[in-house]
RNA sequence: AGGGUAGUAGCUCAAUUGGUAGAGCAGCGGUCUCCAAAACCGCAGGUUGGGGGUUCGAGUCCCUCCUGCCCUG
């Protein structure tokens, strides 16, 4: 941890979708000389901009953004990727002296950047188009029989009907000749790497509110023209509705209409809709045990925040590690909640 | 006013010849280790418009009142 003292600390920002956390961001950027981190599974990507709410070119010019448009659509990006290129970018911000601040609601990514994965193959495409291809034949109840057979304690953990994880969890036999139970260690905690860290945890508004902003902010993005984007996808030829770019919320609505398999209003509602699940995950994330995973790191200081006052309070924070010359002992857990 | 028709969960609707009121959507909670804006699991919800009657038993049959819609003055 020594060589990590003379190094700007690391601030997370992490809440739901139109929950604000952005725009929150950014001014604590401004305020405290940071660049942003974006932490999201489809910022990622380019020519995804109006419904991902990627940052506009103004944003941009404010203050530097990174992992935004680094992914073409027809790839899939992921959590082991991003658990790659955020620590690179982390420590290019810091060389340059800046504050790194992550931002976004991709839970899965921010876990596995501090809290690590296990060493596990990679991902295989033809092996899981191999693994879809007999599920459809036989149904995922009959491969997770199978997986029962070869891992009876992974099968144990997970639902006949979780794909997903069946899909993963036989790759992973498959790919090693072992039990994928076998090799999950909880991984190498990278999170004890990456020195002090502040983690801002984004309460959003009441839930009626938020899934007004939703609605609201779903709209806005159609009347800026989401529909022609996803259209300008579609016209590319080589985009379908199973990658995981266009499976995106709101993406893969909007591609059901252009792809005449569902009518506008229908298409436009499930968006919303799809959008406030998401929402309600992210939350999930937060009021579970995420937090404490991404706590195995240290040098970590907890935000509760929503009110404008947490600019101030992050800003203190980040002023007292520079006067302070990287010593944060003393630094009390600052919980600011929305009342009830 | 008369005739017809409908009233069941927040919404749209089911429920054999009277036999324990269900489903979809919306709502709420949770899981999460290389596609995670993914994939998946679960919970709750009704004095069947009000009242009375027949019946062992009524959402269902009878009477009455209320409300909506349609037709005719």
């Amino acid at each position: 941890m020594a060589s990590s003292a003379t190094r700007p600390p690391i601030i997370v920002v992490l809440g739901p979708t139109a929950s604000g956390k952005s725009g929150f961001a950014l001014r604590l950027c401004e305020r405290v000389g940071g660049e942003l981190i974006s932490v999201d599974s489809a910022q990622v990507y380019r020519g995804m901009d109006i419904g991902t709410a990627k940052p506009n070119a103004e944003e941009r010019a404010r203050v530097a953004h990174h992992l935004i448009d680094i992914c073409d659509p027809a790839e899939a990006y992921s959590a082991a990727r991003f658990a790659e290129d955020a620590p690179q970018v982390i420590a290019e911000v810091q060389t340059r002296g800046h504050v790194p601040v992550l931002c976004g609601g991709t839970m899965l990514y921010l876990r596995a950047l501090f809290a690590g994965l296990s060493e596990l193959p990679r991902a295989d495409a033809a092996l899981r188009a191999d693994i879809a291809a007999r599920a459809e034949a036989l149904g995922w109840p009959a491969l997770h029989a199978e997986l029962a057979e070869l891992d009876p304690e992974s099968a144990a953990r997970l639902h006949p009907n979780d794909r997903t994880r069946i899909q993963r969890a036989l790759e992973i036999t498959h790919l090693t000749g072992q039990p994928a139970s076998a090799r999950r260690d909880g991984g190498s905690r990278p999170g004890e790497r990456l020195g002090p860290a502040a983690f801002v945890r984004w309460t959003p508004l009441p839930r009626p509110a938020l899934h007004a902003a939703i609605e609201a902010r779903f709209r806005q993005m159609i009347d800026a023209g989401l529909l022609d984007e996803v259209r300008q996808l579609h016209a590319r030829g080589d985009l379908h509705a199973d990658l995981p770019a266009i499976r995106a919320v709101g993406y893969r609505q909007l591609w059901s209409f252009v792809e005449g398999q569902s009518d506008w209003d229908a298409a436009v509602a499930a968006a919303i809709k799809a959008t406030k699940l998401l929402a309600k995950r992210q939350q999930t994330w937060l009021s579970g045990g995420l937090v404490d995973a991404l706590l195995v790191h240290r040098d970590a200081t907890v935000f509760n925040v929503t009110e404008h006052t947490a600019e101030a309070a992050v800003q203190t924070w980040c002023d007292n590690w520079v006067n302070n010359s990287g010593t944060l002992q003393d630094e009390p857990r600052l919980t600011t909640t929305r009342k009830a």
